[in-house]
DNA sequence: GCTAGGCTTAGACATAAGTCAAGGGAATCA
DNA sequence: TGATTCCCTTGACTTATGTCTAAGCCTAGC
């Protein structure tokens, strides 16, 4: 992949145009397919699911490794991963870590990309 | 990645239940990925829009390359990625090739992931 | 303080993915 | 038929990604 290395913020809700609107730039395409990336992951699409079935309590790393059957530094990965692509939270509480999905961001990238959606 | 390999259809639109309905099984987070990660990519993000913005003509290999600056054989590289995902479709007409979209696959892949989507 | 539990980071390894150059096919036209 | 053009495939290279083990870091409780 010699590439431009990526490098940019995208932890929050997409906002440029539609794709379908037009040609897109390659700037704006890159902020929509790092984001798309993060979720193109079946372990993420995975964790994703666990976390928008329990978007109200949160779920704790630990719970979450025997979901995806992974050791919990790969689903910390991962879950870093989403975190940077905005797609989820963390909030501490006591020793564990809850996170918790960022539905705008889900709904913003679907925006994005789907002409006939919402 | 040390990882099963894919080696499954995909080309058909997406039809297991929405990401948010509850955990979804491992197979069906694979479709998922599988689909996402086609449209993973900045080059293919502006290719889908390229060829968006042109959807009743469609629009030729020839033509796609300038537009994200590249060689022909890395155009058709993404272009079989965008095929074989069922994100886009060829038709030739003479000695083009000419690419249109998808949309009722590019529909059914946001409504899985979107829980407030359609 | 110190220890224990949960989470993250760092390093290493194997596999996947993006890119190009070169070559092969198919359709058109002379 | 032969030449040209367009498109696709193959092979090789480089970079990115997913996974693990091991180590480090917080927080809580003693």
């Amino acid at each position: 992949m010699p590439k431009a290395l990526p490098m940019i913020d995208i932890s929050a809700p997409v906002t440029c145009a539609p794709v379908a609107s037009g040609a897109v730039g390659p700037e704006d395409a890159l902020e929509i397919a790092l984001r798309l990336k993060a979720l193109a992951d079946p372990v993420r699409v995975q964790l994703m699911s666990k976390l928008l079935a329990n978007a109200e309590d949160g779920v704790c790393t630990c719970d979450l490794a025997p979901v995806v059957d992974l050791s919990e530094a790969t689903v910390s990965h991962h879950l870093k991963q989403l975190r940077e692509a905005g797609l989820v939270e963390g909030t501490r509480r006591g020793t564990n870590v809850y996170y918790r999905p960022v539905v705008a961001s889900l709904d913003a990238l679907c925006r994005v990309i789907d002409p006939d959606c919402c």
